[in-house]
DNA sequence: CAGCCCTAAATTGGATCCAATAAAACCTTA
DNA sequence: TAAGGTTTTATTGGATCCAATTTAGGGCTG
């Protein structure tokens, strides 16, 4: 469906978020469309959907500039995470679990005892975690049964560096990466455990601050180009 | 700028939100077009916003179909309409307000004490207090500080009936909703209170719960058609 | 009689063309 | 020389045209 479409979207959205696009630069529809080797329909088409997800903002009359992205505009985001996937899970420990969802949820946390239990980890189980990590949230957010939690947390997703779809891993400090990660499940074992005894209030407030667990991208985006060698991004790509 | 896009835009927005387009109904380009009396491309750039914004769905590869509108789904936007604003209303209390924040608040503050003072309320007093509470709402969510919180929030405003841009009043029953309204005042000074006193989960709670007092779209939406004639809404215009 | 295939129609997505608008540069005048 | 106005150019938005894809209907065959 849509090839020229899509194609300009993710590539759009690829080069913002890499840095290939400068946060400030202006965009504007011809060079671009040339560049992607598209006519301007699609372009057009991206930009204003790209408007739409907050990464570009109308510059006037006279086309789109790149949003500009501060630290504090990604530590906002994740508290918006956190709220949004603390209220899901709220919701579903009052709704109570599916049997599918137990299912997925306690196969999630399986999976990544097996990863942690050897008592390191190395790279490749750090992709591995970071996909069941995907699952796991997106139980829960299924479990809420609230279609404008999950609305909303899409949205804000697509901020850049905010998103649970992208992890920074410190491949310089792979020690510190395990204690940081195994922490990361241990709150996914304790928010299982109020899900299933129905304890909407300690889910939520293990969900807030679970937020901040999973993604130190505030420092990585805070830290100087020399340091940030050492940072490798684990990011899924998007499959609308 | 743009004016047959504007047109579209906003049109089709209101056709779903009064249910001119039923929940379900399928639109396609060329007939909304034509109904619209513009061409193609204005419709096509407004059925992508409008699916950002959560009212239209893709209907496979065959266009779009109408947003199905549950009263459980607007009690779930409602729900995260109050975590957002609990959210803006704690950052603002751990950063403190500002000294224009400070007379904006007030001064809605005040200009509600003089509506209620007298007693009862008219349909024209609830007028001029929707007007205040936009105000004070949107003040809070800049007083926080965190844009992702505004634009989050922004994108919940789209869903109909969750907005704080919409209010119902019972014009039947004037005495009840003066007891409503003024109800959600004092809550209004509560949170000013919290705000000024760098109370930060004490203002979260209470923005939680306001966002079930000023709207009551759920009742709305769920009563019969025969007892809605009495149901007045009072909605904002669109400005953007 | 039923199932499958083929064809036709409808509808969406893309490209090119045209108009409107705003910004920038240059020229003229004071 | 500076300021204001005018002209030109660049860029976005809209319309029409074209291609591709999907769905539905009808006919054919087993």
């Amino acid at each position: 469906m849509s090839k020229a479409g899509q194609h300009a979207l993710i590539t759009l959205r690829k080069m913002i978020a890499s840095g290939e696009l400068a946060a400030g630069e202006r965009v504007a529809e011809i060079p671009t469309a040339e560049a992607l080797g598209v006519s301007r329909m699609p372009v057009r088409i991206a930009f204003r959907t790209l408007e739409q997800e907050g990464l570009l903002v109308k510059a006037g009359a006279r086309g789109y500039t790149v949003r500009e992205i501060s630290p504090e505009s990604i530590a906002g985001a994740v508290e918006v995470r956190g709220v949004l996937e603390g209220l899901a899970a709220r919701q579903a420990a009052e709704r109570g679990l599916s049997a599918k969802s137990v299912a997925v949820l306690r196969q999630c946390l399986d999976d990544g005892d097996q990863l942690f239990e050897k008592g390191y980890v190395t790279e490749e189980d750090l992709e591995v975690y970071h996909d069941l990590n995907l699952r796991f949230h997106q139980q829960i957010i299924e479990a809420s049964g609230n279609p404008a939690v999950s609305m909303a947390l899409a949205r804000n997703e697509h901020l850049p560096f905010a998103s649970v779809s992208a992890l920074a891993v410190d491949s310089n400090d792979m020690r510190r990466e395990f204690r940081r990660f195994n922490f990361a499940h241990m709150q996914h074992h304790a928010v299982f455990d109020a899900l299933l005894s129905r304890q909407g209030a300690r889910a939520e407030a293990i969900m807030r601050e679970h937020a901040n667990a999973t993604l130190r991208y505030a420092e990585v985006f805070a830290s100087t180009a020399g340091m940030a060698d050492s940072i490798k991004v684990i990011q899924r790509e998007e499959q609308k």
